[in-house]
DNA sequence: TTCATTTCTTGAAGTAGTTCAAGTTTTTTC
DNA sequence: GAAAAAACTTGAACTACTTCAAGAAATGAA
């Protein structure tokens, strides 16, 4: 338990074992099983969540009540809504498991303190997040240039393994188009 | 000149004189004519871009030769293919001034040099990168959620000023319309 | 102050998707 | 292992946009 983080963080920066426990010693472990919600719409995300084992996605539900998908994420990823952590604002996603999954939570309080005590924890979430957002400059690249057949043939060729864990329709909404259209592409009906 | 920028560090976090000494020594200062491009579509983009004033974005040309603009840039900002900068491979993407600008660069190699000589840099970065992420999972969602003309109308009420400044054709891809729907929706003809 | 270039506009025709409704298959639960 | 719930499929009707083509307006350059 913890030690895909400390593995994850030491792949990019070095801490001493001093650092190490006091990490450890702000960070909760918790179990998910599939489908429960660990964020809601109108709840502050005051945390930042690291998945150890299993997946989860952010995701919203629209005006005619369909959930769209945002971002998933899986081992070693980080999810988060960050708009609602930097401003402490309600959100406007639910952060649910797809799977039962195992995570680790770190209180936004504790971050802050973590990230004064400890500044080579600056730098991990530094290459974490020039890392991520690299990741999504291209996912806009794929949403402006591809057409739906297209988007999911790539997401298929680049995950392969993800198509199969993850409902069709969630992956759909994360594509941007509907669950039915997902249909007819598979089917080669298009 | 580079006064903007140290105000936006000190903004987020303290520098020593000599560290400041030590980030001005390795930054470029240089001067964009309107519509000068400073990446081009298969160059690596390995430096990091600060708007010190004016105006810059990033766009792709699309298989049928039309312009997509990703990002905008303005004051303050930085522009950056992180994906190119990140694996240091080609990239798809174009960086250009839309005004007359000034901007700062700081080339790869010296920025990770400095990340080690000044580790608050890295804090510096993991803010602005904390922040510019927020506003991209805020933009998928509108993406997501929006009509072509609700999403016009948000961005001309969250930005006016902005709307002033940049074609209204760089706008619409901005927003994944096109230009004649810009014109249509302008005119009210929606 | 004219010519060239860039940007914006308009309408008509086309299309890549959505929506709806109903049925089928798969997975989960007790 | 039966019932319930979740996920997937199908076709027909619709629509929010795109594309094309041509002209008008605004801006920039000499």
């Amino acid at each position: 338990m913890s030690e895909s983080l400390l593995k994850h963080i030491q792949r990019k920066t070095e801490l001493s074992a001093l650092e190490e426990e006091k990490l450890l010693s702000k960070i909760k472990y918790r179990t998910l099983k599939k489908k429960e919600q660990l964020l809601k719409e109108g709840e502050v995300c005051d945390f930042f969540c690291f998945i150890e084992k299993g997946c989860c996605r952010i995701y919203l539900i629209n005006e005619k009540g369909n959930e769209q998908t945002l971002q998933f994420g899986i081992e070693d990823w980080w999810i988060v809504d960050y708009m609602s952590y930097n401003t402490e604002k309600p959100s406007a996603f639910y952060i649910q498991a797809i799977e039962n999954s195992e995570v680790l939570i770190i209180p936004k309080k504790e971050l802050e303190q973590l990230f004064k005590e400890i500044p080579k924890l600056e730098r991990y979430f530094r290459i974490v997040l020039q890392k991520t957002f690299a990741a999504t400059q291209m996912r806009i690249k794929f949403l402006f240039t591809m057409s739906a057949e297209e988007r999911y043939l790539h997401f298929k060729n680049a995950q392969p393994e993800f198509v199969q864990r993850v409902p069709q329709y969630m992956l759909a909404s994360y594509l941007d188009f509907s669950a039915e259209f997902m249909s007819k592409i598979r089917a080669g009906k298009i």
